[in-house]
DNA sequence: AGCACGCCGACT
DNA sequence: GTCGGCGTGCTC
């Protein structure tokens, strides 16, 4: 467009909302005329007076880009990546009265500047810059469409999650001169490691190597990742670290200030309030910090010249975005090292099926201390099985075997002792003492529970049960294997009175205890770490973890033994574990001998047989009754896909969830309900698509196209199907 | 989601 | 004849 363009017309005056006298588009207004009409009240940019802007609103089904013309006003400021406010709805162009109507002014980013629209209509003007910074970037457009696609989600709802609300203040402040690179480190305790040190020269190098690290247990992995950091950033490259929460993003934190002094990371977790959070992200963003630790919403941190990107224990539940599209921090920082050709580090002391996988298709490769250093640094682990505790007279009265009270007392000579106990509210399933038939409602077949000892009640009508007695064998005893943990590790508070006894939960999370002698109760997941490591552990939720009926019940049990396990010191220093579980069991054999590799992969090609993922690819489509088998058959689904179901789902009972549709973690019981269940009250079905290794984005492609023609995604669009879409299902019973 | 347009029944 | 019901469909 010629600068004459702009000067034709009536003359300008007034600011952007006079552009809304538009009365015809920027692309005929280049259409050569004798006196080519343009905007009526205002002049255009320039060069490239279009803009193409993503509108940020999750809940349309759009996922598109629109165009707006630019004002000239707006031209400078108005570059690629800015926050800019657009009018979008309905009406936006009509005048009346001289004055614009509808048309809600809207948040929405600048992806790009062009020359002219391919949009046939009249463009309306850009309603005004939020502010001139760059915010999104080509690269981080491109990882959120990526993301969008791979999750069949839209791109608004993705950015909403990775690109921070803005705070002016924090942008006000300018971010601090970036440092040159810092020298290579040592391999230090990567030395354990078969191909630790070679790994560390790798990323040293500006190599981008991929690995799946099954860290000893002990106190280094911190230490460890802050040395791979390290020698990214050696390499003239940028490092990326995700953590499932605040205290393991303090303790890589701490690692990263003592490996590379101040100034050199930043520390993006919800912790900090959004100001100190968005100048930490915009630090990053301007280039001026190159390595970033955080929780999962910082898998998205626009970190410059990326070279690593690190996820510390992915099969942590808090590594899934519970928001829409609901990606998954590894899977996401998967997609990052293939597109930015990046090193990858996915490390936890456990391992797995997921890690597993990349390992077994060649695109990671472990990385494994030898089998002596695993001797040394592991704990003794022992079991308590049914035929012992049957064995055990004396222990079956006092609820725990000798073994255990042997290990506590003999381990309280020396240091702490952690007694890892089921979550509080976490509701175990019942059988029968006698012949181990499930405990029934015998109103509605529903699961038993015992809220508290004495009292029975069915988990999905709420009746009481009283009187129970099973009906296979007549039996009135109930196997209360989890009811007593508890109370089991109040009796041994009591049983050493000299000891005192810390408890660690959801709702009070101790950071670290002492070398000193003390009893540790605490839930799965809150250990505390101790100094020096505990002296033993005592794990009682055996039965609870392993007794769910969920795909990953085996898995995420030996995932929390050998967290637990982890914070023990090493057999050679008489560290010593007692888990009360079958130890014919695989995960309780597993941990025995320390092999969580070994049990992913078993897991792994299990899974792989019975077509179940993450071999198969998965999505769950969750909607009203009788809606979602025609939503599928409306769908161009790939032609090795398969649907299972739809099947109906189970009423919503109040504070109960709904398996399947929300992003229940492994947690079992009640717990809140969160976006994505279905409307309490309201009849849902819903069914599973599965398709072979290779076609998942044809699956998420398909859903989403069937999706968008079908109409808007959310609840309660008039007249659309309201289907919720789940890649990668993370509680498929 | 909003919001406007559109094509049908009770009102001045 | 016109006001307005909310059933569809579009939003640069």
């Amino acid at each position: 467009m010629s600068s004459d363009d702009k000067q034709s017309g009536e003359p300008a005056g007034g600011g952007p909302e006079q552009l809304a006298l538009i009365r015809e588009s920027v692309r005929e207004a280049k259409v050569p005329r004798a006196k080519p009409r343009t905007w009526r009240g205002a002049a255009l940019a320039g060069e490239l007076p279009v803009a193409r802007v993503v509108v940020n609103k999750g809940v349309l089904h759009l996922d598109q880009f629109f165009d707006y013309a630019v004002p000239e006003e707006l031209d400078e400021a108005a570059q690629p990546g800015v926050r800019v406010r657009v009018r979008f709805g309905a009406g936006a162009h009509r005048v009346r009265g001289g004055r614009r109507e509808g048309g809600r002014l809207i948040d929405g980013f600048v992806v790009e500047r062009r020359a002219e629209s391919d949009y046939t209509g009249p463009l309306a003007a850009l309603a005004g810059v939020v502010s001139p910074e760059p915010v999104l970037g080509a690269g981080l457009l491109g990882l959120a469409r990526a993301v969008a696609d791979r999750y069949a989600g839209s791109l608004a709802d993705v950015l909403q999650l990775a690109v921070p609300p803005r705070n002016a203040r924090a942008e006000a402040k300018p971010s601090p001169e970036p440092l040159p690179p810092p020298a290579a480190p040592e391999a230090g305790t990567w030395e354990r490691y078969v191909n630790g040190p070679a790994f560390l020269g790798a990323l040293a190098g500006g190599g981008a190597p991929r690995a799946v690290w099954t860290a000893l247990p002990g106190p280094h992995w911190a230490g460890e990742l802050a040395r791979a950091v390290a020698a990214t950033l050696a390499s003239g490259r940028g490092a990326l670290v995700v953590v499932p929460d605040g205290r393991a993003a303090a303790r890589v934190d701490a690692a990263l200030t003592a490996q590379l002094g101040e100034g050199r990371h930043a520390h993006l977790t919800a912790e900090a309030g959004p100001e100190k959070r968005y100048r930490e992200w915009l630090a990053v963003r301007r280039g001026s910090v190159r390595a970033v630790v955080g929780t999962r919403a910082a898998m998205f941190a626009p970190v410059r010249d990326l070279g690593l990107v690190a996820v510390w224990d992915d099969g942590d539940s808090s590594h899934s975005e519970p928001h829409a599209p609901q990606p998954h921090a590894r899977e996401v920082l998967e997609l990052r090292a293939a597109h930015d050709k990046c090193a990858f580090l996915v490390g936890g002391t456990g391992c797995t099926v997921e890690a597993a996988q990349l390992v077994a298709t060649g695109w990671a490769l472990p990385l494994v201390a030898a089998r002596d250093q695993v001797r040394t640094a592991a704990p003794l682990v022992r079991t308590i099985g049914d035929g012992d505790l049957a064995r055990d007279e004396a222990a079956r009265a006092a609820r725990l075997p000798s073994i255990a009270w042997q290990a506590v007392r003999e381990g309280l000579r020396s240091g702490p002792v952690l007694v890892q106990v089921p979550r509080r509210g976490y509701v175990p399933r019942l059988s029968c003492e006698r012949c181990r038939t499930p405990a029934r409602c015998r109103h509605c077949a529903g699961p038993l529970e015992a809220p508290r000892e004495s009292e029975l009640r069915c988990g999905w009508c709420g009746r009481d049960q009283p009187g129970w007695h099973c009906a296979e064998c007549g039996s009135d005893r109930l196997r209360a294997r989890i009811v007593g943990a508890r109370r089991t590790a109040e009796e041994l508070g009591r049983a050493f009175p000299a000891v005192p006894v810390r408890t660690s939960g959801r709702d009070h999370v101790l950071d670290s205890v002492p070398a000193r002698p003390a009893l540790v109760v605490s839930t799965p997941g809150a250990e505390p770490v101790a100094e020096g490591g505990y002296a033993a552990a005592l794990l009682l939720d055996g039965w609870a973890m392993l007794g769910r009926p969920d795909l990953r019940a085996g898995e995420e049990a030996l995932r929390r033994w050998i967290h637990a396990a982890s914070l023990v010191r090493g057999q050679s220093e008489g560290g010593t574990v007692v888990v009360v579980a079958e130890p014919t069991l695989r995960p309780v054999q597993a941990l025995v001998r320390w092999d969580p590799v070994g049990h992913a992969r078993r897991e792994l090609s299990e899974r792989a047989e019975l077509g179940f993922p993450p071999v198969s690819r998965m999505a769950s489509v969750a909607g009203p009754l009788d809606t979602v088998g025609p939503f599928l058959a409306g769908a161009d689904l790939p032609g090795d896909a398969e649907v299972l179901g739809p099947v109906p789902l189970a009423v919503e009972q109040p504070g109960r969830g709904v398996g399947g549709v929300g992003g229940a973690g492994a947690g079992g019981g009640a717990r809140a309900r969160r976006p994505g269940d279905p409307p309490v009250g309201e009849r849902w079905e819903r069914a599973l698509v599965r398709v072979p290794p290779g076609s998942g984005a044809a699956l998420a492609a398909a859903l989403k196209s069937a999706r968008a023609a079908r109409g808007a995604a959310g609840a309660g669009a008039g007249g659309a199907v309201p289907v919720r879409i789940r890649i990668d299902p993370p509680d498929i019973g």
